[in-house]
DNA sequence: ACTTGTCTCCCCAATATTGGGGATTTATCG
DNA sequence: CGATAAATCCCCAATATTGGGGAGACAAGT
C-alpha cells in the first residue's frame, strides 16, 4: 500500500482526486488538505510515502511546503502538480527536490502512474515538463564549441588551478614547478584563449568547460 | 500517422519492435536498421517524424548518429533507448539533443507512449532516467546557500563586470564611476566574499549564483 | 638529422591589483 | 535629529600580474 497525502486548494479537484485515489488498488489516501501550512506536522503524523502537492496554494506555496517537508523527512517523495508550466516554477521545484512534476490532467490514471513511479524511486515528469527540463539542461551544458582550443595537459592543469583562485606562487607549489614556468604557461593560455587577465581566463574556462 | 525510423542492432528486438510498431494504429514504420552509419541518408530518404535509436550499436554510437541527424534535420525527434542507465550516456544524449530517453522494457506500449509524447513536442523519460536527470539538475543548481552574503546593488553590478573579465578601469567606465570607487567596491566585495583576488571572487560569484 | 611541440626556467619593465588608511554626500530609519 | 548604510572619491605603498624577450632539455615524428 502506497500511503498518500494530498494538498490541493481547489475543492472540486481535491475531492475528485481523493475519491479516485482512495478507490485505487495499492493506494491508501491518508488525507487531503486545502492548505499546506501544517504540511510538516501532517507528514509527521501520517508518515506518507508520497505527497501530492499542488504548487499554487494560499498561505504557503507548494514549493515552500515541499522544502519544509524534505528538510525534515527527505525520504518522503513529493510529486508536484500544477496547471502552469512556468519555467521558473519548474526550475524552483526541481531545485527544491521534487521527485516528480505533473501537469493537471483530466486523466486520473496519470496521477496514479506518477505516484507509482516516484514511489518506486524514479521520477515522473509530464512530457511538456520533461521537454523544458531537457531544454534547460542543454542550454546549461551544451556550449558553443565555437573556437575549440587545445591546451596542453600542463596548461589545463594550470588553468584548473586558476579556476580555484590560486595565485602564481600557489600554482607553482601545487604543480611542483617554478614560478617562471607558471608564468610561461599562463602567457600561453592567455594567448590561446584570447584573453589577457586571470578573471577572463577563468570565466572562459568555465563556460568552455575546459576544466 | 507518425512516421518512424528504427535503429536497433539486436535482431530479435528489432524484429519484435518492428512488428509491434507496424501494427499499431497511428504509427507508420518507415524502416528498421541494425546500423546507424547511414542514418542521415535514411532520414533524408524517409523523412520520419520520430527516430527510435538504440544507444549502443556497432560502427557508430546512437548518440553520434543522433548528433548527425540533428545537425541536418533538427526538427526530427530522436528517442534514445538503451539497456544502460549510465550517467555519462544519459548526460551525453541529452546534451546532444535527445527528445526522449527510455530504458528497454518488455512492455511495448511504453515505446508507443514515448513515441507519441515526443511526436507531440514533449519529452519522454523513463522514471529512473528522469530521476537521474533531476538529480544532476539539483547537483548543478542547488547551491550550498550556506553563507549568504548580501551585496549592495552597486557591488553586485561591479561583481558582474568582474565576471565579464573587465579591469578596474573598464568597470569604472561601464558604471560611470571613478576608478577609486571601483577600488572601494571591490575591497568591500572581497571582504564580504572572504577572498582576496579577482579570480577567486569570480569563481565564488558564479558558484554562489550571485550574478 | 631535423623540425616541432611541450615543459622548463630566467631577465626586465610596465601595469594592475590589493590593502591600509580617510573623507564627503545622500538617503533612510527610528 | 542622530545614526547607519550606501555610494562616491582620494592617497600611499607593497605585491602581483602581464607582456616582451630568450634558452635549454626531451620526446615524437618526418
Amino acid at each position: 500500500m502506497i500511503r498518500i497525502l494530498l494538498f490541493e486548494d481547489n475543492k472540486h479537484l481535491r475531492e475528485s482526486l481523493s475519491l479516485y485515489l482512495a478507490n485505487t488498488d495499492g493506494l491508501w489516501l491518508s488525507g487531503a488538505y486545502a492548505d499546506a501550512t501544517e504540511a510538516v506536522k501532517l507528514v509527521r503524523k501520517y508518515q506518507p510515502d508520497v505527497v501530492l502537492m499542488d504548487i499554487q496554494m494560499p498561505h504557503i506555496s507548494g514549493i515552500e511546503a515541499m522544502r519544509a517537508i524534505k528538510k525534515v523527512n527527505p525520504e518522503v517523495k513529493v510529486l508536484i502538480q500544477t496547471v502552469f508550466e512556468n519555467d521558473d516554477k519548474v526550475f524552483a521545484a526541481i531545485c527544491a527536490g521534487a521527485n516528480g512534476y505533473i501537469l493537471k490532467t483530466p486523466r486520473a490514471e496519470e496521477y496514479v502512474n506518477a505516484i507509482r513511479d516516484v514511489y518506486n524511486g524514479g521520477s515522473h515528469l509530464s512530457p511538456s515538463i520533461a521537454a523544458k527540463v531537457l531544454a534547460m539542461f542543454q542550454s546549461q551544458f551544451v556550449m558553443k564549441e565555437q573556437t575549440y582550443v587545445s591546451l596542453t595537459p600542463r596548461e589545463k592543469e594550470v588553468l584548473q588551478c586558476m579556476v580555484k583562485g590560486m595565485s602564481y606562487k600557489m600554482i607553482a607549489d601545487a604543480c611542483h614547478i617554478g614560478f617562471s614556468t607558471v608564468h610561461s604557461h599562463i602567457k600561453n593560455i592567455y594567448e590561446k584563449l584570447h584573453v589577457n587577465s586571470a578573471p577572463e581566463a577563468v570565466v572562459k574556462a568555465l563556460e568552455m568547460r575546459l576544466v
